[in-house]
RNA sequence: GGGCGAUUAGCUCAGGUGGCUAGAGCGCAGCUCUGAUAAAGCUGAGGUCCCUGGUUCAAGUCCAGGAUCGCCCA
């Protein structure tokens, strides 16, 4: 029979584990483990595509931990886990990356530098470009011991995906969930392309404009009801202006509304020279206007001057005033006037004049509005601050996105938005004459780069002619300038093709009661809200490299028509535009930009044209679970894990639930896509710092995993803080874990592997153990140890299905300590029975103990856990751990929690035996009498453990009352000669085993002993009484005193004596 | 500017529904133990539980306001 592999206490582990997983692949493990649950219950889980065009980091390694933790955790509860790998491969990350390795320069728009490039080579870089780093990421995973398989990897860019993408974009469009909007983006005029909003971040510059403060004239009837309310004549028709303050004056001739705080305290002021009156915020009036010249003529809040002014209420869409009637009692104000005003009548206003105020620029297409200033969300929008501004904002909606926000939500006429300025940054048609060819850019002379100074002037100078500005002001902003060009940017109206997930914004919300959130906060919290405030999802991006969008226009017409497989786009080309069966054919195999776009047909003598945006790429991986599995958009699947870091609320997280929800929002068999979700926190270095490149806090798993290995990474990731709070990554916190937990755990296997090969224990004769000789051997110890095995083993099992894996890992590093600490600490006699009859019981309890730590520990530390098992497991046993099942806690009888509470107690004695001893200052070395134990305690299973922890010879349970000063445990301190002989002797046999230790000896190298007493007789006559127990004990085959021969050996000092010793090795 | 989270010993972190004389590990100091251990045990020093108010018999915990850090979004 084989004796178990011999281990080393000074292991290696990232060699362990390196051969660990050489055995994983030559046997595959990973591949039977799904087998062997063939006909299991299935327990889905989705990998989040990462995408592969940059080295993976620690963060990766901790997602992936987590991610792995919880499959293995439930393929051992006999699931059946696929784990299919995914690949996210469309994005600007990618142009990003292949326009720096194409060393495009920063001077020029880099759209151009692809157009010359040619978009086809182009969009072939960026294939490559995602290939490049997968190597590196499967070497990764695999070191780390995420078991993911590659084989099945899903692709978002490959053609198979991109179709199942289309038939959801397709399934949407048939519920009316698509549709082409307009969004206000970063524009870059000088390059003509979108910026990302990564690249704004970089680009923000101080500046100084000029700020204008602006008056707006109300309509005649608005003036009139104004007055009345104030009870100012209006004999002398003097005009009733709001002033509103822009730091963008060229955006007025696109102007459309004004928007105001409904719960703002505004002032009427009237010039005391020529009568005119001017509306503006009360905290503001006096250092805009000044007392000098103005003086208060009544005061209002903002409701109500909406309520007075506003002429196109019965316009306003309900649900938008429901809102604000709602925020404005929250604000404790009344909304009864205005109410009043809206009542439903339409007739009542349908004679009032368009508008509530005069357009400067006179557009007569325009409906000139006073709005309520809040966005979506119910925020107010309108700041009421001391320091700027009027109260009052001017809206131009195509030039701020919250100005479009907050415009759309009174825009119930349906405007078609006012935009001045073409896309190259030049006044168009819809600009007043005086403007119109214009630039709204000049350059500055010193330093070539493009602002705003002159055209902002010419607004300015024609707004003074009309008498329609108060005063201009320098403002020092920060304000984004394109980081390529160092130009400004402007916030531009695009077109953008958008899904109306805030038409099922409800079911959304609905669909994520049903999901379960760790940590809890998240669902209600960051994520909960997010869906709160959902506005539609741009999905389309002005962009190279992603799924094309699959819609074709009619550009006469406006009539669209989405395609939503390849078979249909087939039929398409077959029946209208057979010419292009080629080209079709090769679009098949690579439906990308460019060849997509020559895709033409003549439908009905109308031409349809593919529309050139592609799709925002967390659609795509949004769409995995239709995609992935290439099933039909109402038959997707949904998870029962994920599992990312809490950066994908807004990523990952949202866009599978959009599209999920927005797939199945009108059955009644409404889905969510995942139903438990991990939500990490960020690595941060141990400063608390972010990690990145620039800062150089930066760690390589691969010098982890050499230094440490990777399961003593894993079990810090997973065991530092509980899952989800942010983790400050220190490596001394690797070492730590290491010390406390793992070198503990590998040395008391390697004590038991040692012990069982030196007593030729073998698996097979552990197994041969019968009931009756295990009855005879087995102690009150051996019970409490399984006992509390079982014990952990139900706490685990229950913190590992509310997912708090630190506690887990913490509960398993605590049963480590019993079994290294106590048990074995308590136990070592019952190994070293060389010749006697071998202690089953010890052997076999430790054997249980450890196997069954390593598979309770399986799922975090998979490779350490399989080494041990892969030793100690015996024939029949699984191949490997992850082929076995978990195990299940049994019920404790009431004598085993008997036990449990006994030791403690017993623990409570020797912690207050050992403090006696310190305070009488006697070393536990010097054997005692009695201890004296107060009846509280029941000790009748472990006094032996007390009575060899202590080395005391008897303990008496008394009842507490006779103990000193309510003690719970006290010592007789009494040293008679037979006690001092046996301590002497013990301090003896301490020197001896420390030279043995100092002479570098093996444990079981037998020796022969020199001494000499140095006439120190007294001495001497009290240990050679002890001379028999004293060699026993030190594997002493010969004790010689010799006084003639002059010994080379080592002082040492007993009991205040010296004396001189030699031990010498001998073979037997 | 808004939202979410965090703030507890020198460091890293625990502390459901208020009952705490606030804990653990590491580190530090002293002592002890050792036929597995790079270990382990005991004792000790070390805290305005971020601040300010409030509710309560009672607040680390609940409420309000503020500060700092991190993240997400503008």
């Amino acid at each position: 029979m084989n004796s178990f592999k011999p281990v080393s206490n000074r292991p290696n582990f990232n060699q362990i584990e390196s051969e660990i997983i050489k055995f994983w692949q030559t046997n595959k493990i990973f591949e039977k483990s799904i087998e062997l649950r063939e006909s299991a219950e299935e327990f889905v889980f989705f990998e989040g595509p990462p995408t592969a065009n940059g080295k993976p980091g620690v963060h990766h390694v901790l997602a992936r931990t987590f991610k792995d933790l919880v499959c293995r955790y439930q393929t051992m509860k006999g699931k059946k886990v696929v784990r299919n790998a995914g690949w996210d491969e469309h994005g600007l990350p990618v142009e990003i990356e292949v326009e720096k390795s194409q060393g495009f320069t920063n001077e020029r728009s880099k759209k151009e530098q692809i157009e010359e490039l040619g978009i086809e080579r182009f969009n072939e870089l960026c294939g490559e470009s995602t290939k490049k780093y997968i190597d590196e990421w499967e070497k990764l995973t695999e070191r780390m011991a995420y078991w993911v398989n590659f084989d099945n990897a899903y692709k978002t860019s490959s053609p198979q995906y991109i179709e199942k993408v289309w038939s959801i974009l397709k399934s949407l469009n048939d519920k009316n969930l698509l549709y082409k909007g307009n969004k206000v983006v970063p524009w870059a005029c000088d390059s003509g392309t979108v910026v990302s909003q990564a690249e704004v971040a970089q680009g923000y510059k101080d500046v100084i404009d000029e700020s204008a403060y602006v008056k707006f004239k109300l309509t005649e009837s608005a003036t009139k009801s104004l007055k009345e309310k104030f009870g100012i004549s209006n004999e002398d028709e003097s005009p009733v202006y709001m002033l509103a303050w822009t730091t963008t004056p060229w955006t007025l001739p696109s102007n459309m509304a004004l928007a105001i705080g409904p719960e703002i305290e505004y002032v009427i002021c009237k010039n005391k020279e020529n009568n005119e009156y001017i509306i503006i915020s009360q905290k503001r009036w006096k250092v805009v206007l000044g007392e000098t010249d103005w003086e208060i003529a009544g005061s209002l809040r903002g409701d109500t001057i909406m309520s007075i002014v506003q002429t196109n209420l019965s316009k306003i869409f309900e649900k938008e005033l429901e809102l604000d009637q709602q925020k404005a009692k929250e604000n404790g104000f009344s909304w009864e006037e205005y109410s009043e005003r809206f009542d439903g009548d339409e007739s009542k206003h349908s004679s009032l004049p368009k508008g509530d105020y005069l357009g400067i620029f006179g557009n007569q297409l325009n409906y000139y509005s006073i709005i309520a200033g809040y966005l979506y969300s119910g925020l107010p929008f309108v700041e009421d601050s001391e320091t700027t501004g009027t109260g009052i904002v001017h809206i131009a909606p195509a030039f701020g996105s919250d100005d479009l926000e907050c415009f759309s939500r009174f825009n119930r006429m349906e405007q078609e938005t006012i935009c001045a300025v073409s896309p190259n940054g030049v006044f168009n048609e819809q600009a007043p004459d005086f403007l119109k060819g214009q630039s709204i850019f000049n350059d500055n002379k010193k330093t070539g780069l493009q602002e705003f100074i002159r055209i902002n002037k010419v607004v300015c100078n024609k707004l003074t002619e009309k008498g329609l500005l108060l005063k201009t002001e320098k403002y020092e902003h920060s304000y984004p300038h394109n980081w390529r060009t160092n130009n400004p940017l402007i916030y531009y109206l695009r077109p953008s093709w958008y899904v109306a997930t805030s038409k099922v914004r409800e079911q959304l919300i609905e669909a994520n009661k049903n999901i379960n959130w760790y940590p809890e906060h998240i669902k209600e919290g960051r994520f909960g809200q997010w869906l709160e405030n959902n506005i539609d999802w741009s999905i389309s991006r002005e962009r190279f490299w992603g799924t094309p969008l699959p819609i074709w226009v009619n550009e006469k017409t406006g009539q669209i028509q989405i395609i939503g497989s390849f078979d249909e786009l087939e039929e398409k080309i077959n029946q209208f535009n057979p010419g292009q069966k080629d080209l079709l054919k090769k679009v098949k195999e690579n439906p990308h930009k460019p060849l997509i776009d020559q895709l033409e047909w003549e439908e009905n003598g109308e031409k349809f044209k593919r529309v050139p945006e592609v799709l925002d790429c967390w659609f795509d991986s949004g769409s995995m679970p239709v995609a992935a599995y290439g099933t039909e958009p109402e038959n997707f699947k949904t998870a029962d894990y994920i599992c990312e870091a809490i950066d994908q609320t807004r990523g990952w997280f949202y866009s599978l639930l959009a599209i999920a929800v927005s797939l199945s929002s009108e059955t009644n068999n409404l889905r969510s896509p995942y139903k438990n979700v991990l939500c990490l926190g960020h690595i941060l270095d141990k400063d608390g710092q972010k990690m990145s490149k620039s800062k150089g806090n930066v760690l390589n798993p691969w010098d982890l995993f050499e230094k440490y290995g990777a399961d003593p990474v894993r079990w810090y990731m997973i065991s530092a803080v509980s899952a989800g709070q942010p983790i400050r990554f220190d490596i001394d916190g690797i070492a730590e874990v290491m010390r406390r937990f793992i070198l503990p755990l590998w040395n008391t296997y390697a004590f038991f592997v040692l012990y069982a090969n030196l007593d030729k224990i073998t698996n097979q004769a552990l197994q041969e153990v019968t009931e009756e000789q295990l009855k005879q051997q087995v102690q009150p110890i051996d019970i409490w140890i399984t006992a509390r095995l079982n014990q952990t083993q139900k706490q685990i099992n229950e913190e590992f299905e509310k997912f708090e894996f630190a506690k887990v890992a913490q509960l398993i590093e605590k049963f480590v300590d019993d079994l290294s600490n106590v048990w074995v600490r308590s136990n070592r006699s019952r190994f070293w029975n060389i010749g006697n009859s071998l202690d089953y019981s010890a052997y076999l309890t430790l054997h249980t103990c450890l196997v069954a730590v390593a598979k309770m520990s399986a799922p975090f530390s998979p490779l350490i856990s399989e080494e041990i098992y892969q030793n100690l497991k015996s024939v029949d046993s699984p191949e490997s751990i992850h082929l076995g099942n978990w195990v299940e806690a049994n019920e404790l009888s009431e004598f085993e929690n008997n036990l449990l509470k006994q030791m403690e107690a017993a623990l409570e004695i020797i912690n207050i035996g050992r403090s006696l001893r310190q305070e009488a200052k006697i070393k536990i070395r010097q054997p005692l009498a009695q201890i004296f134990v107060s009846d509280e305690f029941d000790v009748q299973y472990f006094a032996d453990l007390i009575l060899q922890e202590l080395n005391i010879k008897e303990l008496l349970v008394i009842p507490a009352s006779e103990l000193d000063n309510n003690l719970k445990a006290q010592l007789n301190t009494e040293i008679n000669p037979a006690l001092k002989a046996e301590g002497l002797a013990r301090e003896f046999i301490h020197s001896i085993q420390n030279l043995r230790k100092s002479s570098g000896f093996e444990v079981s190298d037998r020796i022969e002993l020199q001494i000499d007493f140095m006439n120190n007789h007294e001495l001497a006559e009290l240990i050679r009484p002890k001379k028999e127990y004293i060699m026993n004990e030190v594997l002493a085959l010969a004790w010689l005193e010799d006084a003639s021969v002059k010994l080379e050996g080592k002082k040492i000092k007993l009991d205040g004596f010296e004396i001189n010793l030699l031990i010498s090795k001998v073979n037997y």
